[in-house]
DNA sequence: TTTGCAATGTTATTTACTTAACAAAAATAT
DNA sequence: ATATTTTTGTTAAGTAAATAACATTGCAAA
């Protein structure tokens, strides 16, 4: 398989459409099918089957000539590349509207990922279960985080919130965050961030449906 | 001002982080600031400061010099160029917890974008009022999209519904789609559509984490 | 003054990503 | 058998985005 280096060089974008066409093709599988064509990805995720193909070529999987791939043998393969050999474990910060729509979504998935725990400073649902997951008040967060191996923080904390939350995480030894708050965090070099903001995603939308509209004529599909 | 051609030539990412922008100087007006250095809009977007430079350029704004920029003829500009003239209507179809997260989220947010009806099919949502908006069966989807002049429609009902909401979106007349759901719809080309989902970003956050293990040192940032 | 500095604004370069072009192979049709 | 089609796999070309380089400006300090 291949080493460390050629696994960092994949294209960031590569990495994201792999969980992507992993998705898909569990949902093809659970349909009865054995293989398919780079069309199909492709048309489920809205690109183009050259693209697919590039992908799969650059993490080395083979299909059969007009049989497609093996959908058992590329998910298995994409889960060598993305997943880790031991089970993620990771917390949600915040168990609010949001925090358990994610806790809720995520539960009862396959995956290496599992959501473990979750934090919060509201006394009504510290020491309760949610959504099937244990809440802990933030002042446990370094004794939890530990105890439970847990690597990543999802944080979705009131913004006002947001930046002491994730120095908490940090101080206890978090390795990865996503920031679904609108207020940006920072973290150290050694931890990665994602940040995402459902606004920023429907103003877009709405700056190309405006344009659209102005133009009277239609624009290509989205990012 | 700029025409629509210009517009439209502006980058993805440069539309995408101008509203980004837009959101972190509202905060500096709240904090009594009336000028920002492009590194500092920069250090809260964890990008360079060239790279804001540039995107301003893009729009032909102009700072003054050792002074920065104006905060808020820089949101104002940002308005001109992202908004549209009148409100543009927003609907959330599938009012459970992520639609109601997404709902008190955006609720009393200034914008040009309001969210301004749910739909659902569970009877006892249905003419009620959730979280401040009005929630129709999905039967009216039709009448309440035209009444209201609806223009964009939220995603978030169970993965297995998500192909028959978004086509009846589309036969409503909705003109962009936020897709929330891990299932990938189609839509025509005049819709514009946009897809998010956390298993990608998580996964995309756990893969890097785990390189960073194996390698034992740092990654850089997200993306 | 005039020199240095801290900022902006713009063009040039580089990097990252996507798409196009095409060769090769296997199945099917002639 | 031979040609045609369909699909993969790979290299080459093209686009889009980010970064670097640098010219410019006006204030501040000497
Ligand atoms: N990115 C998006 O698309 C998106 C969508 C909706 C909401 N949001 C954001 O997500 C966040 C949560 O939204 P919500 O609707 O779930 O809000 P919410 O008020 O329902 O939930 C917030 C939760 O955080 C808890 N909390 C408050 N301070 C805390 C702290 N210091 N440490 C731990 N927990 C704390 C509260 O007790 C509450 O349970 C907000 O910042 C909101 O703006 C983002
Ligand atoms: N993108 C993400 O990051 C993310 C995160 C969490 C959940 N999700 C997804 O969002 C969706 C909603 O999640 P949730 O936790 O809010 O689920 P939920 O079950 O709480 O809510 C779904 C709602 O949709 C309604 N509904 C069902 N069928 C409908 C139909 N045909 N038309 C209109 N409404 C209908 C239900 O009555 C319910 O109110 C799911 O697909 C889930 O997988 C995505």
């Amino acid at each position: 398989m291949k080493d460390h280096q050629e696994l960092l060089n994949l294209p960031h974008k590569t990495i994201e459409r792999l969980s992507q066409y992993r998705r898909a093709l569990l949902l093809c599988l659970e349909d009865g099918r054995t293989h398919i064509f780079s069309h199909e990805i492709a048309k489920i995720q809205h690109i183009t089957p050259v693209q697919v193909r590039r992908d799969l070529m650059l993490i080395g999987y083979s299909g059969t000539l007009r049989k497609g791939y093996n959908i058992r043998e590329l998910i298995d393969l994409i889960g060598e590349i993305i997943d880790s050999e031991e089970m993620i474990n990771v917390a949600v910060v915040g168990v609010g509207n949001l925090g358990r729509a994610l806790i809720k979504y995520f539960n009862g998935k396959r995956h290496k990922l599992y959501i473990v725990a979750g934090f919060d400073i509201n006394p009504e649902k510290i020491g309760k279960i949610i959504n099937g997951i244990p809440c802990f008040g933030t002042e446990d967060m370094d004794r939890v985080v530990r105890e439970k191996n847990i690597k990543i923080g999802i944080l979705t904390v009131p913004a006002a919130n947001a930046i002491e939350s994730s120095k908490r995480l940090v101080d206890a030894g978090i390795k990865g965050i996503v920031n679904y708050t609108p207020k940006p965090i920072e973290v150290p070099d050694n931890v990665y961030l994602e940040e995402y903001d459902m606004v920023t995603t429907l103003e877009k939308v709405a700056f190309y449906v405006k344009m659209a509209e102005l133009k009277g004529e239609k624009v290509e599909g989205g990012n």
